[in-house]
DNA sequence: CCATAACCGAGACGGTACGTCTGGTCTTCAA
DNA sequence: TTGAAGACCAGACGTACCGTCTCGGTTATGG
């Protein structure tokens, strides 16, 4: 539905590439530099050197733009990947203990309070909040294999499971509470017996 | 503890219990009509009829008040006990498959949004989620007691499960992700083997 | 002066002429209504329909808009011609007649005091008030034209006696004293003999 | 009038002079250092060490504490004597001189304009602005003497006369104007021929 | 020698206005 | 047509004072 008759041709400038990645570099910048609420379309406009009007233009609200940036996955440093050892309960205790880690560290603490408070407010920001917090479609799928193999019970609801493990890293952070080394290990291995 | 050193005495007019109602009360309204990032000082002041110096005079920020409404209990409707049949796996599968529903209407939905957007900026508010949620020392002193009954396995880290299934219904909530009733047995039966 | 450097233009859209001059209006409206020191920025802006913002924008204090409004000739209403018999002893004591009645007109008393109060804190009301009060340039000519006709004295100090014509009118308002009709008469003689 | 009938006698603890005293020097030590429109009632009890009630029962606003304070002395520093050479009209000379020196220097230009500013909101600040610039009855009975001693010509106006040189320099202060040494002895040269 | 009454410092209260900041829209000009 | 610049209306922010009102505590009479 965005096709053009053929021969015609867009008139006037085209949007602005530049201007796009701009945005999104100083939404990412200024959202981990002082968080989600601090955050304004004014500061973003100014710290991308573009206008106000450019990115209402483009973005219907603030959380949009941040859920652009989560999507071009500038928002949040990379998640470890799972390792592959041939035991999933370990490989799973290992990522989760990872994650614990993570949001054990004030910074991306408040990091991941901030996610959480765009993913409240904006729809699209909480669908990704799993992918985003590391528990992408590739875990998902890992641990359906080897339920399918027989490492794991049959009836665990996998997607339920990973929801709650994510839930755990979230009212961990919510609570800014730490964690002994060991809850991961023992979360996981209630979890998936 | 709020006691003062001996001889110090309290000097001029004392705090008005009329005015400090009257806020709570005003923001657990505007909190449950509107959300909570359209909650504003100005609105709580005028809708308490109080002057918004009176706000800033004992609440250091909108989300203080919101804390201590919470606090009170004004600002969530009060949580179904849980049943006692004998069956503990039984009745957490029927405490959660409540919480589900709750969160699965809309407006209740935003509620606990909001709720979570408020402790993502406020520490006191985040430690106090699991209760308002309905996970209660009580409810966790139960699955203690059954554990020590020897229902569940011993190894079970209670703490952390009960984590697990609040931050698997605010998962859900962020997500706006509506669910089957048979989830909350399912993941129940998958965490409490 | 607010010439730019060639080549450079001014960006982005225009002052509105239409917000200058209903804030104008409304001050006018609003000092003559309540007074200088009832008058708010959020009177005006509210009055004018216009955003605080716009007046912080382009003027640096309410007296800054008072003054502008005295120079547009909004604030107080025009003053009597002089008349010219041949006479200047006798037009000034016409003159200055009028303007004292004119204090003594409770309504108009308020005025002037309030004008005087704005002069007390902004500059360049201060400067504007002998014009402000009808003591225009056209009348130090005038009175200046009759000195060097031979008709007054060649050493009176034209600006001097002026000012204190102005002074005596001030100083009238502000005792808020009434006057016999043969004061102005008796001040012109022994000012100007 | 504040008499109370004959036999009865005021009960209760009697009117404090020391706090009288100190708000009167507290009002004109604030007076002095940031003019009357950012003297506030609250800086006047914080400064004399009162509560604000003390003032409020015993004075109806600020100009009223402003004006007791004006009354006493207290507000404006003295004015030196009218010398007696027994030439009048040196000696009015040299009184004016030395008040137009007086309002040439900033510090005190603001404090005479401070006190306009003041007299413009209360009548009887206003009604003692001759007297407080220096311009008392002793002066106008000076003037009046010499008129009678025929120094002067018989029909001039005296209290018009003052008002008008007491204008003069109040219009100066409020111009901001500075004067040449000659201004005041022009001045009564033509005032009083 | 109380009881009454008016004083005092302190400070909370409902309000108004301040001057600043941001949101979202609209206008102007250049490219 | 886009993008920068920036003015516009709107409205919340947090602060400063206003004038009124308790609150305990402190004098001074006068019954």
């Amino acid at each position: 539905m965005t096709a053009r008759p053929a021969g015609s041709r867009p008139r006037g400038a085209v949007r602005s590439e530049a201007a796009r990645t701009s945005v999104l570099e100083a939404t990412a910048s200024l959202f981990a530099a002082r968080g989600y609420d601090h955050l304004t379309i004014e500061g973003i406009a100014s710290e991308a050197g573009v206008a106000k009007q450019t990115i209402y233009r483009w973005w219907t609200s603030k959380s949009a733009v941040v859920a652009e940036t989560l999507i071009e996955g500038m928002l949040l440093p990379g998640h470890p990947e799972v390792p592959e050892t041939g035991d999933i309960r370990a490989d799973l205790s290992t990522w989760l203990g990872q994650l614990f880690q993570f949001v054990d560290e004030p910074t991306h603490n408040a990091l991941v309070r901030s996610l959480v408070a765009a993913a409240a407010e904006n729809e699209s920001i909480g669908e990704r909040l799993n992918d985003a917090l590391g528990a992408t479609a590739t875990l998902t799928a890992r641990i359906e294999c080897a339920r399918e193999a027989g490492e794991l019970a049959p009836e665990i609801p996998v997607q339920e499971v990973v929801t709650a493990l994510v839930g755990a890293v979230v009212v961990r952070a919510l609570r800014r509470a730490t964690t002994t080394p060991d809850a991961a290990r023992q979360l996981i291995g209630a979890l998936l017996h």
